[in-house]
DNA sequence: TATTGTTATACTCTATAACTATA
DNA sequence: TATAGTTATAGAGTATAACAATA
């Protein structure tokens, strides 16, 4: 079994933090916040996540630790350097990744033959389960967060974004 | 002056981040990542965040210390709970930003004439000058990162986002 | 009793820098 | 020398819980 990291697995957002963000609070002025691109996409961002906590707390797993998994399972042999240029983090960011999925029993680190400094990073079989389950609820919880827009709203918000930043 | 309270003040995220999670690396699979409407939002965050932290790191602003400093210039009288409810955020988080503003000499606690347990925050003469300065920082950061978006497109932008999550 | 602000404690994500072992 | 992984240290954002002072 996979060792629970805590019974409120992840960022400990707080309940109340699902009103908010999305809906302001009534009666407070947010000034310029209104007007600015990168706020709605904030606060966008912080009510999808907050759907994912309570879609995936049971996991212990966090976008971080998903995005590692899914591409620690896509890319065989993956080192963990490749890992951190991937996610676009330092090395000792994937380590503590790694670290926290190995904790989980997630990921394996094995030896690479042909480096002795380096190792292979591999799925173990209760994280082959646990990423079969993980991903059918980020599905949902994705359909979820995006239920209210069309296919072809869906498309557009994509090549919209793809555009920004 | 401001105190800086650090080189490079922020978040530290590093220079190559920049180049990825939003162009992902070249030959890593990324699986079903590609598929979530939440990671495309997650990318456009982080590419939105590297230009938020390059523009305003001189500040020593993040994006709660900015709500916050706006929030507060806003609506005056405002008090600390009402700080942490207006930002979705818990009163010990609010107390966070509160200290940091403060040492950072833009914000300042004044007692509330009607209640002896709470105080009023507001800008200080240092963190009204900032603010301005913050501001249209912030102002040219958020026409930068939508600038590959024509009116029309930026207003689609925003109500697709509303209806997400 | 309930609320205001605070402090204690904890967890996640991220960074830079220095280090060890190996290439 | 350069690279792979690790550890040490640090900052920021967030949470829950308990507490003193006041309402």
């Amino acid at each position: 079994m996979a060792t629970k990291l805590s019974s409120r697995p992840n960022n400990r957002l707080p309940a109340q933090r699902a009103d908010q963000f999305g809906a302001q609070v009534p009666g407070v002025d947010y000034g310029v916040l209104e007007d600015l691109v990168g706020y709605a996409i904030r606060r966008a961002q912080i009510r999808i996540y907050q759907d994912f906590l309570d879609a995936l707390g049971q996991w212990s797993i966090t976008p971080p630790r998903f995005s590692a998994m899914t591409i620690i399972d896509r890319n065989p042999g993956l080192k963990l350097t490749h890992l951190a240029t991937a996610m676009g983090i330092a090395r000792s960011g994937a380590v503590e990744v790694v670290n926290a999925l190995e904790k989980l029993d997630y990921v394996r680190r094995v030896d690479a033959p042909t480096d002795k400094r380096a190792f292979a990073l591999e799925l173990t079989e209760p994280g082959h389960a646990a990423l079969k389950g993980i991903t059918a609820a980020i599905r949902r919880h994705d359909a979820r967060i995006s239920s209210k827009l069309s296919a072809a709203e869906l498309g557009e918000l994509r090549r919209l974004l793809a555009l920004l930043g």
